[in-house]
Parts: structure tokens; sequence; C-alpha cells
DNA sequence: GGTATTAAACTTTTT
DNA sequence: GTTTAATACC
């Protein structure tokens, strides 16, 4: 037996055997699909003696591909030069189009293989530009919404013309017309969205049968991961990847799908058999992952779905301790017993030199914040992916943008975005007058510029801001022609020129000094600050611009292959690797070149293109000089230096830091191209790093992950599931798939926690929650109670009147009362047993035991601890509770208190309004001024 | 044209 | 609680 089919299971076994024709993998959670899929890849290569290279595997994340790859080579040990493709379906995409795009072009009209990628920001500023023109308030139609119709008809491949023809009411044909006017635009601009990335490689290889069949001999054997959550123009490429010999494997499980929204249809998975009607189903429905407790539980949830093919997982790891659920008084209490049990947790498996790795994972990004907060109080390290990634951050994505100008001019978003970022005097009149030239000569607002600037249609003034401008990015375009570098060395000296030590991360101090003293880096114009305005930088091509919209892709055309030194036309993406080295240019290539070459994972990436790793005398700038360039001459750093605020200080930092990301692109041997579009494409859940002891996300970006223990938080109707879905049955099939998904990554231990209040937007007014409808679908014999403690400090033990009223006017929850509610901190001394009202020191030090579901009381279902749902009586929980006095109301909070809040350090009782749990007091702190806070929330410390 | 202060809207999930 | 948009003012 081949040494890969050791230690599997029949089914996986068979899975990886079985590689001619259509495949399914219906691979259950935890059933080691990942195994199964990078052992086949392997097989491939080494039983049936297929050339890694023609072995195509196509993930959802860059991290799933990233992973894959280092698993592949670790099987493989490392011993074969050439890889297979594994990529997701977007970078995949770029990389055939960045290719191949060309090919789509009819009578010099098309996008050229310098387009830029939209993300949602620029979408959603072509949207506002086509809602303001034709008119629309954009509060009666929301650029947001119009934006997700026009995605949504791209994923369902529907056009304008089908969306106007099908369009039932006025607004959708409004939508039409927006639709139309946004492809114009990314049409006009050369730029694709990330719809458009699949959609155009899709058309391409329906319309080229050269290229198509390029692909096809190329990838011989095809596989998909995540099938579940590919949509149509997915589903159509991988169709069309599949080619005549359809030795495609798709892997999925209909009960992790959970991207609907994003246009997946679960139809591709469940439909598998129609489809490929000699294609093979192999089932995995071993789970190698969870406890049976944990599986049984997951299952029971998603067994309430209808749509799916259904299936039996089982596992051998019998037992297992119960899955916990705590019911915190509020977000903020939630999000504490979660950082202390983690404390609990990494403190115990430290003793037994575990290694421990544990995850909280929530619905919504929002509801990191608490927990990011009370881990940083337990001064816990942790580990976030999502959120605002380093490429959303403003500072990037306008250096980011003038890169993105550099490759594509045209790109009339991101020429919005930093024309006047610094500010150099081009403002809203001019721009909204270079618009209006724009939109009626169907120029792109680059070429609007340029005949601005031309015919002298603006005041001077303003013509020498724009013409500053115009030269600042045609410099930079001219530093990646050929020729640029002996010019760079006339003009500023030998500094610039074989230098191969070139230091991307400038220091800031060191560069306000090289401002003063050195004279001419390439950097800042020598000038004063009025007029952007620099001669001695004037070493650009002479760059007309185009008279029409149809030969601003044929200029395009022309500038790719200046920027990149490639010959379109005789140029053959799957040349052999090596060839790559020969290139006459590319002689002082560093060793990173031809290191990556044998690294290289894609046909793309590695084919004979030149990249020096250095700068080479005579050839063109570096992406970390570019970068250095437009940071300089753009005034962008200085702008940043003037503020002198801590928070531009941090953004300078992040400009250093993408200055280094641009240094370690180049020793990669990376193009311009390539630098942006892995910054257009790396996503939040590539951030998951697997060594972070403790990791906060997403459900989503959970999806694939496994940790031995697993919280997961804000359990409550609403929130998840989530109140924008629970409108239709698909939408809640979905959040329930998703909570699938949640339990599932467990291991050994899956705790859920609910908070009875929960505060949205910060209101001042918490409101009551009630328990997620998945938590009573948990069968109850397979739930412990780890408390349920009360409303701050205290609670009546009534829960009928919970659900039903607002939290402030529920005064028995709770008395303002300061000393008491220091409790709130310390979860250890919760009692296991009910947790009400337990009214024991701090110090506790009891540990979460591992008392049987019967024990933490006699509890039918989960439900019980709901009782309150609905009008029932809280009888109905069989629960005794302490009977709590009322509050007293009064805190001896008086004026003149020293006080400490836990973000705002010290301060002094100002002033005092009203009692009990209306209590406002003003605090006059040491550093941050005055504030305002509601006693009860406070968490103010008398000192 | 640029800047500061204030008001409003806002939260699903992501390549 | 946070970020974006609008307005007033220079």
């Amino acid at each position: 037996m081949s040494r890969l089919l050791e230690n599997m299971n029949p089914q996986q076994q068979e899975g990886i055997r079985t590689v001619d024709g259509p495949v399914l993998l219906l691979a259950g959670a935890g059933s080691g699909k990942t195994r199964v899929v990078t052992h086949r890849i392997a097989y491939l290569i080494e039983e049936r003696g297929v050339p890694a290279d023609a072995i195509l595997a196509v993930t959802f994340t860059n991290k799933a591909a990233k992973e894959m790859a280092e698993r592949v080579d670790k099987i493989l040990g490392h011993t074969t030069l050439a890889k297979p493709t594994l990529a997701t379906f977007h970078s995949f995409c770029v990389r055939v189009l960045r290719r191949d795009i060309e090919a789509l072009r009819v009578n010099g009209v098309g996008l050229t293989k310098s387009f830029a990628i939209y993300d949602e920001q620029d979408q959603q500023a072509v949207v506002k530009t086509a809602l303001k023109r034709l008119g629309i308030d954009d509060k009666s139609l929301k650029p947001r919404v119009a934006l997700g119709r026009i995605s949504w008809a791209k994923n369902h491949m529907i056009d304008p013309q089908e969306y106007f023809l099908a369009s039932a009411n006025p607004m959708e044909e409004k939508i039409a017309h927006i639709f139309e006017i946004y492809r114009k635009e990314l049409a006009k601009a050369n730029a694709l969205d990330f719809d458009d990335l699949l959609l155009e490689t899709v058309r391409l290889l329906k319309s080229s049968s050269e290229v198509r069949e390029r692909y096809n001999r190329r990838y011989r054997y095809v596989m998909i991961d995540e099938y579940q959550d590919t949509n149509r123009p997915q589903y159509e490429l991988m169709k069309l990847l599949a080619g005549s010999e359809k030795n495609v494997c798709v892997v999925g499980d209909e009960d992790q799908s959970i991207y609907s929204w994003r246009g997946a249809d679960i139809k591709n998975i469940l439909d598998f058999e129609k489809d490929f009607p000699n294609g093979k189903t192999i089932r995995l429905e071993q789970n190698y992952r969870s406890t049976q407790v944990i599986l049984e539980g997951a299952s029971t949830v998603v067994a309430q779905n209808t749509q799916r093919k259904g299936k039996n997982l089982w596992t051998s790891r019998e037992g297992g301790s119960l899955i916990g659920y705590y019911e915190a008084p509020d977000g903020e209490n939630e999000a504490l017993f979660i950082a202390d049990r983690i404390q609990r947790y990494l403190r115990e498996a430290g003793q037994q030199e575990d290694e421990p790795r544990c995850a909280v994972l929530y619905r919504t990004n929002s509801q990191s914040r608490l927990v990011e907060e009370a881990l940083r109080r337990y001064q816990i390290q942790y580990h976030m992916v999502g959120g605002f990634s380093f490429y959303d951050r403003a500072e990037v994505k306008d250096l980011l943008s003038y890169l993105k100008l550099v490759q594509n001019p045209h790109d009339s978003i991101g020429l919005q975005r930093v024309v006047n970022s610094p500010t150099r005097g081009i403002g809203k009149t001019t721009m909204e007058t270079l618009e209006r030239m724009a939109l009626s000569a169907g120029l792109s607002t680059w070429d609007a510029m340029a005949r601005a600037i031309e015919d002298r249609l603006l005041p001077q003034r303003t013509l020498n801001a724009l013409e500053g401008f115009r030269r600042l990015i045609e410099d930079a375009r001219a530093m990646l022609g050929a020729e640029f570098a002996e010019k760079l060395t006339q003009d500023v000296g030998a500094d610039a020129g074989g230098d191969v030590s070139f230091d991307a991360s400038f220091d800031v101090s060191e560069f306000a000094a090289s401002q003063d003293e050195d004279a001419p880096e390439v950097s800042e114009p020598a000038e004063g600050e009025g007029e952007n305005f620099d001669t001695s930088f004037n070493f650009a091509f002479d760059f007309s611009p185009s008279e029409e919209i149809s030969t601003i892709a044929a200029e395009n055309a022309r500038d790719s292959d200046q920027l990149h030194g490639i010959d379109s036309a005789s140029f053959n993406p799957f040349a052999p690797v090596v060839l790559k080295e020969s290139s006459p240019k590319n002689k002082t290539a560093g060793p990173s070149t031809a290191l990556r070459s044998a690294q290289e994972d894609s046909p793309f990436a590695s084919s004979g293109r030149e990249r020096p790793a250095f700068r080479t005398p005579g050839g063109r700038a570096t992406l970390p000089e570019l970068i250095k360039f437009l940071n300089d001459r753009s005034g962008y750093i200085r702008a940043l230096e003037d503020e002198g605020t801590p928070e531009s200080f941090s953004r300078i930092e992040n400009l250093k830091e993408l200055a280094n990301a641009a240094q370690d692109a180049e020793e990669r041997g990376e193009t311009l191209d390539e630098f942006l579009d892995h910054a257009a494409l790396a996503s939040d859940a590539d951030q998951y790093s697997a060594e972070a002891k403790v990791t906060l996300m997403t459900l989503h970006a959970a999806k694939g992950l496994e940790f031995p223990l697993v919280f997961l938080a804000g359990m409550e109707e609403g929130l998840f599931p989530n109140a924008r879905t629970m409108m239709d049955p698909s939408g809640m099939e979905e959040e329930r798939r998703l909570c699938y998904v949640g339990m599932t990554r467990a291991m050994d231990t899956l705790v859920m926690t609910r908070a009875r209040h929960r505060r949205r937007y910060g209101s001042d007014m918490p409101e009551a929650s009630v328990a997620s409808r998945f938590l009573e679908e948990v069968p109850s014999r397979l739930v412990e109670d780890l408390g349920s403690p009360p409303a701050r400090p205290q609670f009546s033990g009534d829960y009928s009147g919970l659900y039903a009223t607002p939290y402030p006017k529920a005064n028995r929850f709770g008395r303002g009362d300061r000393e008491e509610g220091e409790r709130h901190w310390s979860y250890e001394d919760e009692d296991q047993s009910g947790g009400h009202g337990a009214a024991k020191p701090a110090a506790g030090q009891r540990a979460g035991g591992r008392s049987p579901a019967g024990g933490s009381g006699s509890l039918d279902n989960i439900a019980s601890f709901f009782a309150g749902r609905g009008q029932k009586s809280a009888a109905k929980a069989g629960r005794p509770r302490l009977e709590i006095a009322e509050p007293t109301g009064k805190t001896g909070l008086q004026q003149g208190t020293r006080v400490r809040h836990p973000k705002y350090g010290e301060g002094t009782v100002f002033r005092r309004e009203g009692d009990g749990d209306d209590a406002k007091i003003t605090v006059q702190f040491q550093q941050h001024g005055v504030k305002k806070l509601v006693e009860k929330f406070a968490q103010l410390e008398r000192l």
C-alpha cells in the first residue's frame, strides 16, 4: 500500500485514490478533509506520475491555499521542483486576467493588463457618482443597497439589460441604470471589482477557445475546496477548468454553507450528481476532531435544517465534558467571564505543558470590542483576525492609490482619493469641473485633467496645482521605465545608482533631517511649500493623453509592456520556469530571484518576466524606491509630520511598514502589479496564525479551523441568529449552519455564552435580549450550567419581567451599588450550582468543575434557563432564587469623592444627578477632562 | 479652497 | 462607541 494511504480510513483512502473523473467528496466537519486533499495531490504526483504543475487546487482563502501548499510540500518531502498551483478563486482569476485579459479586447476596446482592482470602498464611490448623476438622493436609495443589488446581479450573472427587463418596480429600474453607469465607469477606469475578477475570467475562457484550451492542457486535475460556498461564476469556472477530461474533484459539506449572501448557491453541491451523472460521491463521516458531546450537540442543531443531504457524523472520542453555558447579565460581564475562563485554561495548560489554543467566536465584528477589553484587563495576549486590516487604513490606502495610479492612471476613483491629499489646492470645485469634462467627453478623469491643462481651461493657479499632480504621477511612471536610472543618476546624483542596499524603512527623524540638510534625494521639491512645482525632476516622458476613450486601452497596453518589458505577442505563460533566469537584463538579479523560481507555485508568476531583485544600473526603479519617491514627492509624509499628532506619527509608522512590505515583495521579485494584487486580495482570514494562544474572530472567519477550547459569545436572538436573516427560512437555515460551523470548531471544550442585556451602538440604554433559539436546540443533557449571575450586583430571581421590560425600568435587577459591584470582575467565586446571588468574597478559587448536568439543576432543557421567555412564569425554571433586597440607591459617591475609571484613570466626582440606577455623575478626570457617566455602568472604583 | 466643530448614522457575515 | 457627512467659519 502506498505510504500515502497509511493511517487513513477506507473512505479517505477512496477519496485519495479516486483521481479520474468527477468526484464529490462530502466531507463532514473535522473529517480530515484537508488531509485527504493534500494526500490526494501527493498521490497524483507520486503514484500516478502526474506532473505537479498539472494540478490546480482552488480554495477560498489565501490562508487555506498557503496551508495546503505547505502540507503538500511536507508530504512530498520537498523533492519536486515544480509545484501544483494552489490559489484562491480570486487570485487565480487575477493571474489569468493579468496574463490573458487582452484576448477579450475587440477593435482596441476593452481592459488591459494593467487593470486596477476596485475594493468595496471604490465600488461605493462609483455607485455614489452614479446616484448623483441620476439625481437620486443618497437617502432614498442607499449606495450600499444599490451596490448590494449590483453585486447580487453579478453573482447571478445578470447584466444591466437583463436586470432592467426583469425589474418589477421603479426602484429596480433605477438600479439597473446605476448598474449600467457603474459598469461603464469601471470600464473607463480600466478597473475590475471582485465580482468581475470571476466574471471576466469566465467570459474569457468561454470566448477564447485558444486561451481555454491552453489552461485545459495545462491543468489536467482540478480540485475545488469549500464547494458548498461556490456561486454561479465560480461554478462555471469549475466547469470550464474541468475541461473534457473532467478530472475534477469538489470537496464540501452542505452543512457548512455560510456564504449565500455572497451568491453562493448550495445547489451547486446538492446537484453535483445531476451535473456529473457518472461522478462518484464519497462521504467522509468520521469526525476526528470533536468529542461526542460536542459533535452530538452540533449535529442536533443542524438537523433542524431541511436543505441538506443529511449525514451521519460520528466520532470515536466518546463522552467529553459537557457544553458549557453561561448567562451573563450584560455584555461586559460576558466578556469578563470569557477572559476569566481563558486565564484559567491557560494556567492549567501551562501546568500540563500543553500547547494551549482557544478561540472566541462571535457573529459580528463589533462584538470583539468588549472581549478585547476584558482580555486586556486580564493581561492576556490575544490575536484578532478581521476588523480593520492593515491595507484598510486610510494612509495605506492613500499610498496604494498613488501606486495604483502609477500602474493605471485612468483609475478615476483612486485619483479622486489622492488628488488632494495632502492638500495641494485641488478642491471640490475643480474636481467637479473635471468630472463634468470627463463625462461629456467620455474621458477618464486623468485624461480630462490633461486636457484641462493643455487647453488652459481653468485659472492659472488651479492649473499649476493640477500640473504638479500630473507630473508627480508621470514622473513616478517614468521611474518604471527602463531608462529611468540613468536619468535619475544624472539628475539626482550617484546616490540613486546601483545602490543595492536601499533602505526602505526610512526613519522619520532621519528623513526630516535629510529634508533640511542633504539636498535632493529623490525627494521633496526644493522650492517653497505653496506651489508644489518642481522643475528639477522633470524626466517624464511626454505623455500625451488620448482624445478618445477607445484609445485609452490601447495606450494602457503600450504602457503595460513598457512597464514590464514583456513582449505580449510572443509571451508564453507556460514557458518553462528556468527560462526566466536567462533574460539578459536580469543578470544582476539577486539570489532571491533564483530561489523564487524554485518556490513558485503558479505558472503565472514564474513565467518569463524579468524581475531584478535589486536595482540594476540602467534598469528601472525598484518598488521601495518608487514608494519612497511617492512618499517624498507627494508631500504625504511631510504633511503628516507637520501635523505632529500621535495619530499622524502612527500613520507614518504604518507607511514605513508598507515600505517594508514593498521591500519584502521586491526581494521576492514581485512586480508592482503583483504587489498591488496581493494588497487588494489580502483578506482578514489570512491573518490567522496558528501560534496564537487566544484568537478572536467571527464565525465566518473560523471556518476550517479547530481549537481545543471554543467560546461562542452572544447567543441571542437578533444577534445570532442575526435579525436581518430571520425573515426568510433559508436565511435562518444559514444562520443555523453557521452555528454548526462554530460549534464544530471545538475539539475538547465548547462554551456558549449570552448576555441578558446588551447595549447597542453604545447607547445608554441596554436592551433586554432573548436567548438564541440555537441554545434550545442543543439537547439539555449535553449542557452544563456555568452560572448566570444576577444583574449587577444581585438579582431577585424573578425572570418574568425580564424580557418584557426594558432594562432601566427593571430596577430590581440591580442597585447601583459600587462596593457590591466590585465582585463583578471575578467569576471564580460564582457558585456552580446556579450562581445566583452567590455573595462570596472575590477571592474564591473554585475551579470550573466538571459536574454533570444533573448536578447543576433538573433542567429539562436548556430552554428552562430562559423560562421567562414569552410571558411564562419564572417558576418553571424550578431553580431557587435568593430574594434580594431592593436597591438602596446610594453608593456614597458624593461630590468630591476620588474615583478611578478603568479607561479614564483617576478623577474627582463633580456632580451627581438622580438616584439608584438612574444616577448620573459627572467626573473631572485628571487626564481626560470632564465626563458624564451613568454610575451604574461606569465601573468606578472609589479611592 | 481649507479647516474645525458638530450631527447623524451606524453593525452582519468577505473574496 | 465609532466613523462619516454637513455646516460654519476662516
